[in-house]
RNA sequence: AGGGCAGUAGCUCAAUUGGCAGAGCAGCUGAUUCCAAAUCAGCAGGUUGAGGGUUCAAGUCCUUCCUGCCCUGCCA
């Protein structure tokens, strides 16, 4: 049976980008046959974060959020990294066949040092640590999008090179699946870069009412009036729009834009439609969220249990490797 | 490890011989705008890296420590 792996850091809240770049695919892919482990990953967090109350909130925000937006979380295996500490004995002995050149080679390392970011030995070490909770429960599949690909590669790099070292079958080889992105283009964020946390442009999944549109507000427009016409796919609010409303009315929207006049929505117009698009959206996910707030016995038990399973595959592999490798 | 330089608001920096900790940008609120941007008005923002000392008074002087960068070394 195949394993699917999955990890998200819970270094914020969680928003749009998350919700179309991953997590829509990764609730999606738990619901085909297989295994299928979900981590939160804290100790990844901890590379950045400072504030222990807010990686407790964010940490437990982050398992409510995707049990809300439909993850099984009896059937899939949802957990925190740090309930697995064999990861980070795996990630030692990874880390003893990992050459400089390959972890200088990340790229996304580079670039934020490139961002004048003072790395921790943590921070230089993060793909490391990332192989081992790929291949610490014996991946096949593992979703990434494009910025994660190389991470992904380096699991396999360093899998075949303990593997090879030992002359030992100890780690499996992951695939990566690529996100396709063809039906979907890419989430802006509200300055029309990617929307990401890094870049302050993000909007909170659950968001609404006004605060909701005032942060709806901060979306790129121009001095254009409404009456004027413009080609809407050159508007930054359709790239939104497009996510949230059906073809027939994103069509007529387009339309009316396209040929301005009296009637022709403004910009303001377009922000509400999509503060509406985006409450309809998550409706039910925000009424699961609700309940799970009331309910916080559930996630916790939810996440010793995945904790659990998780630790006893991890375990298994571990000790695979200690055995290889003459420490056992 | 030794020597040198540095640390002030989220960021970049200022503060005279020791004399009320400030500015720009970012942020927040309002006006304006179809919504924004720009502009205008306002608000907030700090244990001056930490501790100790000198002094009427310390961001400033002395001292110990922490962190970062540079140089010179040492070493499983």
């Amino acid at each position: 049976m195949a394993v699917h792996l999955s990890g998200i850091q819970p270094s914020g809240l969680l928003h749009l980008g998350n919700y179309f770049g991953a997590i829509r695919q990764h609730v999606a892919l738990s619901e085909q046959k297989g295994e299928h482990f979900y981590f939160i990953a804290d100790y990844h967090a901890l590379t950045s974060s400072r504030d222990p109350e807010a990686l407790r909130s964010y940490i437990r925000e982050t398992a409510i959020t995707y049990l809300a937006l439909g993850l099984d979380g009896d059937s899939a295996c949802l957990f925190r990294q740090s309930d697995v500490p064999e990861v980070t004995e795996i990630a030692w002995l990874l880390g003893t066949v990992a050459g400089m050149g390959l972890l200088e080679r990340a790229t996304s390392y580079k670039d934020k040092i490139a961002k004048g970011l003072k790395p921790s030995v943590g921070l230089f070490t993060y793909p490391v640590l990332m192989a081992s909770d790929i291949l610490a429960y014996g991946s096949d599949i593992v979703p990434v999008g494009k910025d994660q690909a190389q991470h992904v590669e380096m699991a396999q790099d360093m899998a075949a090179s303990f593997n090879a070292a030992f002359d030992a079958e100890v780690f499996r080889r992951p695939e990566m699946l690529l996100s396709e992105e063809k039906s979907s283009r890419k989430v802006p964020g509200l300055d029309g870069q990617k929307m990401s946390k890094s870049y302050d442009n993000t909007i909170w999944l659950f968001e609404t009412g006004k605060p909701l549109r005032k942060a709806l507000n901060r979306i790129v427009t121009d001095s254009r009036p409404p009456t004027e016409p413009k080609n809407p796919d050159e508007l930054l609010l359709f790239d939104l729009l497009h996510l949230f409303l059906d073809d027939g009315e994103l069509q007529q929207l387009k339309t009316s834009v396209r040929e301005g006049g009296e009637g022709a929505p403004g910009y303001g117009d377009l922000k509400n439609r999509l503060a509406e698009g985006i409450e309809d959206w998550f409706a039910p996910a925000r009424e699961k969220r609700e309940l799970l707030l009331a309910d916080t016995g559930e996630v916790d038990r939810i996440l010793a249990r995945g904790g659990e399973v998780a630790r006893e595959r991890a375990a298994s592999v571990r000790d695979r490797a200690l055995e290889a490798s003459g420490l056992r």
